[in-house]
DNA sequence: TGCTAAATCTCGAAC
DNA sequence: GTTCGAGGTTTAGCA
């Protein structure tokens, strides 16, 4: 099931040099432990004396020299360059070239500890999300990220068109109906929000500010907020993501 | 003289799981070649589906996750953070913890084709450069990085106080003085071009210009040009790096 | 610690 | 192609 994978430790320079060659002509990605040092020209320029470093080889020639600390690679090539292994005198040298810009990356080692080659398969799907219920978490469990003074009275509130996000009170007594969105607000959440003001208008005699929290708006939202008589609160969604992951601390820590 | 690696091929979790934790535990620098899947949560949250990938975990606890195509890791966590592995179940998981933000990875194989561990020993410099040579060749080779118009007529020419940068015509006939630098030019650049200019001027009856070419200026050197009767073009520093990197293309072409 | 500006930024979308 | 904006941006320089 598995795709055949090639391990070399500590390989001369030619079967370093051909075994690279031939991951290059496979498109297999590659992994290069060793010490070797590099030259890059094109953007910029840079030299690096020899040390131990780790380099990646990617199927799409993406190329990237990474040093025994920190998280960026110190030199690289991005996707789509020519990638080419050679042998000079009796060193492995790894060359990257890209066209527009004209770039240049140069690896020459002078040892290999390590060569691990194969075609890796990844059809993995990748998400990214902070859900509309993590950003009501994160005002529950800090309500100054949507205003300074609200406080939550109820969630997820039964109201007659559907559930509302977030009822609470602001700093002045005044009931506050908020609408949440994850991503830039339109037309359709502005309507949704004022369909629950009016709901809770006809319950209470209080005043009712009704509030769409989201981390931007669509053109033209805020003249229609505007005309309904609602506001809108920029929510940053990172802090949410870092309240609701402060939330949870007490859960992480107990792994250790 | 080099420092003892140790290579697994297709180790069972057990025995990767103790291999990773003893690297760890001995600051050594880590690359893992397995099948995964991929959780963070912090600053957001995501997830990443099982697929190839390689990961790397260094000394500094800096831990990447790198697909098998693009120039980014899909998942990753800076240095400084604290790294465990452990056996759940039957597989090799890695963890990589981060306080302030709060940040958690959690990288779970079910598979790993290759693990490689080692102390790595890189104490070699790493220069960034676009010297003040390479910016002469470059507005040499290129004259309209300094000014529309602008034809050089020599480089390094020899003046009273030294050798000046540059030396040419302007587009209405005009001597030009060039002060060439390549970081942030301060009253040292403008004084040292003053000089060159005043020398030149005693040579010739033309109208005489003083160009100080930098990508920046400090503040109040503009003050300090203007009262000497001297002018500033911004140039742009990558530009110059990819005009000479294109009067090399020939050599580098003669490479395939 | 926090803010600001640069980066060989990268990456994707829109034009 | 080119430009524009976002990114778990990162990183370095300072207040």
């Amino acid at each position: 099931m598995a795709e055949k994978s090639s391990i070399l430790e500590n390989p001369t320079p030619k079967t370093a040099t051909a075994a690279t060659k031939e991951a290059i002509a496979k498109h297999q990605c590659i992994a290069i432990v060793g010490s070797c040092s590099v030259e890059y020209q094109g953007r910029a320029r840079s030299t690096l004396e020899p040390g131990d470093r780790i380099i990646i080889i990617k199927e799409d020639g993406a190329t990237l020299v990474h040093r025994p600390s920190g998280y960026e690679p110190v030199n690289w090539q991005p996707s789509g360059c020519i990638v080419r292994a050679s042998l000079v005198g009796e060193a492995l040298v790894v060359e990257a070239i890209r066209r527009s810009p004209h770039e240049h990356l140069r690896i020459v080692f002078d040892r290999v500890y390590s060569l691990f080659a194969m075609k890796m398969r990844d059809a993995g799907s990748f998400g990214l999300h902070v859900s509309e219920k993590e950003m009501q978490s994160a005002i529950l469990a800090e309500p100054s990220l949507l205003e300074k003074g609200f406080r939550p009275v109820a969630y997820e509130k039964r109201v007659e068109p559907g559930f509302l996000d977030l009822y609470g009170v602001d700093v002045t007594g005044k009931l506050v109906v908020v609408e949440i969105k994850r991503v830039r607000a339109g037309k359709s959440a502005v309507l949704q929000l004022a369909r629950y003001v009016d709901d809770i208008r006809k319950d209470s005699r209080r005043e009712v500010r009704g509030v769409l929290a989201a981390p931007s708006i669509s053109k033209g939202v805020e003249t229609l907020l505007a005309t309904l008589g609602l506001e809108y609160k920029a929510v940053d969604v990172k802090k949410c993501a870092l309240t609701v992951g402060t939330a949870n601390k007490r859960k992480i820590h107990d792994f250790f």
